[in-house]
DNA sequence: GTAGTTCAACTACATCTGTAGTTTTATGAG
DNA sequence: CTCATAAAACTACAGATGTAGTTGAACTAC
């Protein structure tokens, strides 16, 4: 499980505006990335777009006059594929290494803290109900 | 602060030889990778090792014949600019979102969660004795 | 239907990375 | 002092990435 799909954060970023819009013309990904300060030329959005069309993560389908592009994956795997690759390479493999180091080094709030704490518990009880 | 240092698995797998040991020849890395499942040809060793002092991660210092490479960089430096990434990058910087994507999909034991839960319960009380 | 506009496709190129061969240099053995 | 050896330095090259120009095809507005 889990092909190791690592993308670089221009790729992340463009993945995110299609995640968020479901779809997407390649001139509306790159307003997307303008908006979030990369301001990069249109045939460069263009280029990165068929990359990963070729590459399976994108789908192009025609509309009208030129191409929409479509997630064809869920932000979910990219997440967990990218998190392992960082608990397993900087942690060894060790989850609670890396919680707590998110406790130690962020900049965690009170806030955060509290609500990872419910999470927590929320988690327990979950796995409680879980004759594993 | 954090001048993002990103790493690839590679050169992560060589900081690693080189944080355990305190420092290490080039023959000595090579090995370590090697029993770690990368036999890489000491002279691609090499070329890593001489590529990390250049962007001054490493430092190299003449050891009798031939070289000795010590880390210039701590791991949690490393740790904490590529954990911030993939926050950033992924979860629009929001750590309780990393964390709840832990709980959910990882696969997390019980025992590693009730460990967890104490370092939750642990960072509140330090948080406490804070008056941020 | 001719010209302008808008995309996509193709080409280009520098940099980084993974990988390793070849050349040079220093050092130890004899 | 010469030769073998080992390690560093240099060179090489393919693939991925960031970046964008050029070309060609299709649609739009006259």
């Amino acid at each position: 499980m889990s092909d190791d799909l690592q993308l670089s954060d221009l790729q992340l970023a463009i993945m995110r505006a299609l995640w968020e819009r479901g779809e997407a013309s390649a001139a509306e990904v790159q307003s997307a990335l303008a908006d979030g300060g990369r301001d990069l030329a249109p045939t460069t959005v263009s280029t990165l777009l068929a990359r990963l069309v070729k590459r399976g993560l994108v789908t192009a389908r025609r509309e009208g006059r030129g191409f929409h592009y479509l997630p064809a994956i869920a932000e979910g795997e990219i997440r967990t594929s990218m998190i392992s690759r960082v608990t397993e390479h900087l942690f060894d493999g060790d989850v609670t290494a890396l919680v707590s180091h998110l406790l130690r080094r962020s900049e965690i709030s009170r806030d955060e803290l509290a609500e990872v704490r419910r999470l927590i518990l929320e988690a327990e009880r979950a796995k409680e109900n879980d004759d594993e």
